[in-house]
DNA sequence: ACCTGCGGGGTTA
DNA sequence: TAACCCCGCAGGT
């Protein structure tokens, strides 16, 4: 559509700025929730839009003061590396989420790349102007305007809930592998001085024990299958929930957040908002400061990336080799893909990723959007978080790093891309590498 | 333990 | 003044 073609109306709703003193409440039609906004972009939402009211993003973003209480204002920390920019097999990058937390994100840095135990390393976002991509988020009437500034200039780091799934598991495995030393010690011997569980000094196979030790109490809403009953039926069980028929919404982590909060403060002031500084900053496109970041980036962006590659399979022998799913691109290759899946444990030592395809449920239609058949298509493949921390070399024909400042974004336009994922199912399909 | 939002305050241009 | 940052606190998960 030309921009002539737009009604005063629409202009308004779309010239916006996150510092107005009035926003359109006109708004017709309000955005699905963006997973990982990237670029100069702004974003309507509704104000009943869960993931929208918790500010979340697939980016690690903090919190950054900008003295403006009605205007939150958020900074991307980037993505933690190895710092030996290993490659797991299969040619996987490890791609971590960084700790939102300082003390936390310090802790993080200090632990080893969970595939060649070098030191990990904070590859920092400078997306904008050299200095981190921000995100500002606006409660205001009915809706929740959200506007980015700048355009990562790094990889994508795992999800939020890729990250908390693989806190969540590896705490399960202490706790749970602790119960079993002392079961297999003397019941009444007690722990030797200085003995400890190191996450670090876990094999990279454990992952599948792990998974079939998860203590009931934990797993039992994960999977269908007992805990014991490994491999097939429990990679299978995953995939259950996962697939193009979801919603494109993060996932409801919880209902408790009460909308109206944010409302309270910001009804204080009626009149124009404060500067929220940067906000009136000239657009910048990504720079590179630190020339061996962009060796880096260029290595990944020759490389390119294949989502079907990232997408999760377990630690051990995954029978699938193909998919029930009809995908549109039946010649892309998503097909390829499934009957790529390795066989052999030793070539699977990689993320266990989130979305696989759901032929058939929904867990989402409470949440899909009033305009959701207009949104939804098809998804050429069948994970649009093609970025979790390990990541793939073998380029895809559809999907490739572009290099900052390209019109070309870290993914395809959300609108293909987006597909749903179970919060809960996710933390069965996570990392299970123990970091953190 | 960690996430999130808030806000005080420092630094730099 | 405006942009960035760090830090600590409180409440929540």
């Amino acid at each position: 559509m030309e921009p002539n073609d737009f009604s005063s109306e629409d202009k308004e709703i779309l010239n916006w700025d996150i510092n107005d003193i009035k926003l359109p409440q006109n708004v017709k039609k309000t955005d699905r929730f963006r997973e990982w906004p990237d670029s100069y972009t702004k974003h309507i939402y509704s104000s009943e839009d869960k993931s929208a009211q918790r500010h979340l993003s697939s980016w690690a973003m903090r919190n950054t003061n900008n003295h403006n209480s009605r205007i939150l204002k958020k900074s991307c920390l980037g993505v933690v590396v190895c710092s030996r920019d290993c490659s797991a097999k299969g040619g996987r990058k490890i791609h971590l989420r960084p700790a939102i937390c300082d003390k936390a994100r310090q802790k993080q840095q200090r632990k080893r790349c969970p595939n060649c135990d070098a030191p990990l390393k904070l590859v920092p976002c400078r997306g904008h102007g050299g200095f981190p991509v921000t995100n500002f988020w606006r409660h205001e009437g009915r809706y929740i305007f959200f506007q980015s500034k700048g355009e990562h200039d790094h990889p994508k780091p795992e999800t939020k809930s890729e990250a908390e799934a693989r806190r969540t598991v590896r705490k399960v495995h202490t706790a749970s592998s602790s119960i079993s030393l002392n079961l297999k010690r003397n019941p009444e011997t007690k722990s030797l001085p200085g003995e400890t569980q190191s996450q670090g000094s876990l094999p990279l196979t454990w992952p599948f024990q792990e998974s079939v030790q998860l203590p009931s109490s934990y797993s039992g809403h994960l999977m269908a299958n007992a805990p014991q009953q490994n491999s097939l039926n429990d990679c299978l069980s995953f995939s259950k929930s996962y697939g193009p028929g979801g919603s494109t919404d993060l996932p409801d982590l919880t209902s408790t957040l009460d909308p109206t909060k944010l409302h309270e403060k910001r009804k204080l002031s009626g009149s124009r908002l404060y500067s929220s500084g940067d906000l009136l900053h000239p657009s910048t496109s990504g720079v590179y400061s630190d020339p061996s970041d962009l060796q880096t980036w260029n290595r990944n962006a020759a490389l390119g990336r294949n989502p079907l590659n990232d997408s999760c399979y377990p630690n051990y022998a995954f029978p699938v080799t193909s998919w029930p799913y009809n995908f549109s691109s039946s010649q892309n290759s998503s097909e390829q893909f499934y009957q790529q899946i390795p066989l052999e444990p030793s070539a699977a030592k990689a993320s266990c990723h989130s979305l696989w395809p759901n032929p058939g449920s929904n867990l989402y239609e409470d949440k899909v959007h009033v305009d959701f058949n207009s949104y939804v298509q098809p998804p050429a493949y069948p994970s649009p978080q093609e970025d979790s921390f390990l990541f793939p070399y073998p380029s895809h024909p559809h999907q490739q790093y572009p290099l900052p400042g390209k019109i070309g974004k870290w993914d395809v336009d959300e609108d293909v891309t987006y597909m749903g994922f179970d919060y809960y199912n996710n933390e069965m399909l996570l990392n299970f590498y123990p970091l953190r």
